[in-house]
RNA sequence: GCCAACGUAGCUCAGAUGGUAGAGCAGCUCAUUCGUAAUGAGCGGGUCGCAGGUUCGAUUCCUGUCGUUGGCUCCA
């Protein structure tokens, strides 16, 4: 049952137990839970009445310290079950002995060191001397096995590595994520805000991050349109009855937001779908106009408990590139793969990698199981057919259908949910969808829901940190600072930014008195691609002086030399259509 | 929602065993007109998250509350 464990992931799993047994040490009537190796470090659960502090982290440090230096052996041992079961009562550790009897196994294996026993499958390096690089870096609360009904414990999270080196790096690596943490580049480059004046997980845009947003929205409402779909609008709010034939009233209600109109009572819609299906519903389908496919830049609203929002990646308030496709069975695997790939292409144009994961019923689920059945295995056939790896995340799936979902992860390499493809069977039979077959007889149709960002705020969130705010030239909200050496070229430099923002391109001009070195630091800090300075030599001449963020100064040039290189930066690789010119501002 | 920590100027942070607060950056004004990552001088800016309590007096202590951060749980 277990599998090849690195060299890496026993040294971390006995780091775990080292800390156990300082901790164990250091405080009486420490409870005992789990320690596994996660990836980079380490955690144990403790269940104890003092709350561990910064300076008990430090403590259990040094103690761990001692006891590597020790040199203990770590020794297996097999104990009977009831054996087992007997010495871990005696021990009066409650949450092992919970575990042990779940075991379903006549010899239970104890890991030892000195004078610290744990009941443990292993594996360990052989000596605490091997865990030399380690250090303890937080601790937070954590649901014994990790449900809310039981008791909370305290969980402290560690790290360590083969080499102090390793360490180190890791370390460092920590402190780089914090810089590309988009919730900093947020307020550093003048993105957006969340403010708890006007209301926690409440995103405002500010110009530059709403610029930013229209770029990815040109981008997506030209993909859609090139892959078939039909823009809708929906209102914000609808009368209640619509959410309770849709079963969200049911079960979503507690994500919901409600509100009366007329002494009537109304919701705030939490969901698109719903709202799609009454304009398919508003005339009579034909087969022969199947699939039909939807989409919108959905806004939502949905209620999170205050203690998970998170910057831009968890939000109450989002808008969803959400779209809808109403089909035949026969033709809902190839609208999957179709959605497989607008996903893989969009992955690819910004360069994110991406896991996919096949989310199946989940316990509660409205409709058939035979209809459950039937979209799950067609999401895997859509799947296999793609030839994209995934795993199964076993009843994940939203209450009406199974789906397919990507994760994009973060700056630390937590990952979020991003784009998705649900099918479901449920909704078209909740509210009694239909259209005429070639037989004149009336079908259901089967729904595809799916988001190829997933969340317009989420997938900036992830981009900001992706690309750590150094956007490239076709999406950066300020793509050109244009920046005069002095006040005595300001009219060539407005005449060149005009040429630019005639092309279509967006341009920053600084006509501050600083210097020239500060503007271009100004624009560096800003992350703005281009940079053009401007002086009396360029005047003459009438030529340009180009500076790239990364590549630094590259030299005077000719106004066409310069527009030919923005014309092939300018639109997004794979795509055709979004000329620069198209995503012009005002 | 739960556990823990935190909440001082727009941002990053300092500070007083309880006697109503400072720095850098940013902003504003003036001077400077400058060649590839910070020109200089001056000025303004905070009911120390909010509400109670203890106290002669609280931003500092206590309680509550709102929010943030890291996790847990939950999900685009």
């Amino acid at each position: 049952m277990k599998t090849a464990a690195s060299e890496l992931d026993r040294i971390r799993h006995t780091a775990s137990h080292i800390m156990a047994q300082a901790i164990s040490e250091l405080f009486s009537d420490v409870k005992l839970a789990i320690g596994p190796t996660i990836e980079n470090g380490f955690y144990y659960d403790f269940d104890l009445k003092h709350a561990f502090t910064e300076d008990d982290l430090r403590r259990i440090e040094a103690r761990m310290a001692e006891i590597v230096a020790a040199k203990l052996p770590v020794v297996q041992s097999l104990r009977p079950k009831a054996e087992a079961l007997a010495y871990l009562k005696q021990l009066n550790q409650p949450y092992k002995v919970e575990i042990a009897e779940g075991i379903n196994e006549d010899q239970l294996s104890f890991f030892t060191q000195g004078s610290f026993t744990d009941l443990c499958g292993g594996p360990h390096v052989d000596n605490t001397e091997r865990v030399m690089a380690f250090k303890l870096l937080k601790v937070s609360g954590a649901y014994w096995r990790g449900s809310e009904k039981n008791a909370m414990l305290q969980r402290v999270y560690g790290t360590a590595w083969s080499t102090h080196e390793d360490l180190q790096r890791h370390l460092e690596t920590l402190v780089e994520a914090e810089k590309r943490d988009h919730r900093r580049l947020g307020v550093e480059l003048d993105l957006f805000h969340i403010s708890d004046e006007t209301g926690p997980g409440l995103v405002f845009y500010h110009p530059k991050g709403a610029m930013l947003r229209h770029v990815l929205e040109t981008y997506m409402y030209d993909q859609q349109l090139r892959r078939g779909y039909q823009p809708v609008i929906i209102p914000h709010m609808a009368r209640q009855k619509l959410y309770e034939t849709s079963g969200h009233n049911e079960f979503y209600r507690d994500k919901m937001f409600f509100t009366q109109l007329d002494e009537q009572p109304y919701v705030i819609k939490p969901m698109n779908c719903p709202s799609h299906i009454m304009i398919y519903k508003s005339r009579r389908r034909s087969y022969r106009e199947l699939p039909v496919r939807y989409f919108e830049f959905g806004t939502v609203y949905r209620y999170e408990r205050s203690g998970v929002m998170h910057g831009l990646l968890r939000v109450r308030g989002f808008t969803q590139d959400d779209g809808h496709i109403f089909c035949t069975l026969d033709q809902l695997a190839g609208e999957i793969l179709s959605n497989l790939q607008a996903v893989d292409e969009t992955m690819r144009l910004f360069g994110f990698t991406y896991e996919v994961y096949l989310s199946t019923r989940p316990e509660k689920y409205v409709g058939q199981i035979e209809n459950w059945d039937r979209a799950e295995q067609a999401l895997a056939e859509a799947l296999a057919r793609s030839g994209t790896p995934y795993q199964v995340d076993p009843g994940e799936g939203v209450f009406y259908g199974p789906k397919i979902d990507v994760k994009l992860k973060d700056a630390l390499g937590r990952v979020w949910q991003g784009p998705t493809i649900q099918v479901d069977f449920n909704l078209p039979q909740l509210f009694e969808l239909e259209y005429v077959g070639s037989d004149s007889k009336m079908h259901t149709p089967v729904m595809v829901h799916r988001a190829i960002f997933g969340s317009f705020e989420r997938f900036l969130g992830a981009l900001i940190e992706h690309y750590a705010g150094a956007f490239p030239f076709w999406l950066a909200p300020v793509q050109i600072a244009v920046l005069p050496i002095s006040d005595t070229v300001l009219g060539y430099a407005e005449q060149v930014a005009g040429l630019f923002r005639s092309q279509g391109y967006r341009v920053e001009l600084d006509a501050s008195d600083e210097k020239i070195g500060a503007k271009i630091r100004q624009a560096t800090l800003q992350k703005i691609p281009y940079m053009v300075v401007l002086g009396k030599r360029e005047q003459e001449q009438q030529q340009l002086s180009l500076r790239h963020l990364k590549e630094g100064d590259l030299g005077s040039m000719t106004l066409d030399t310069v527009l030919e290189r923005f014309a092939a930066e300018g639109k997004p690789q794979g795509t055709q259509s979004l000329k620069g010119g198209s995503l012009s501002q005002k």
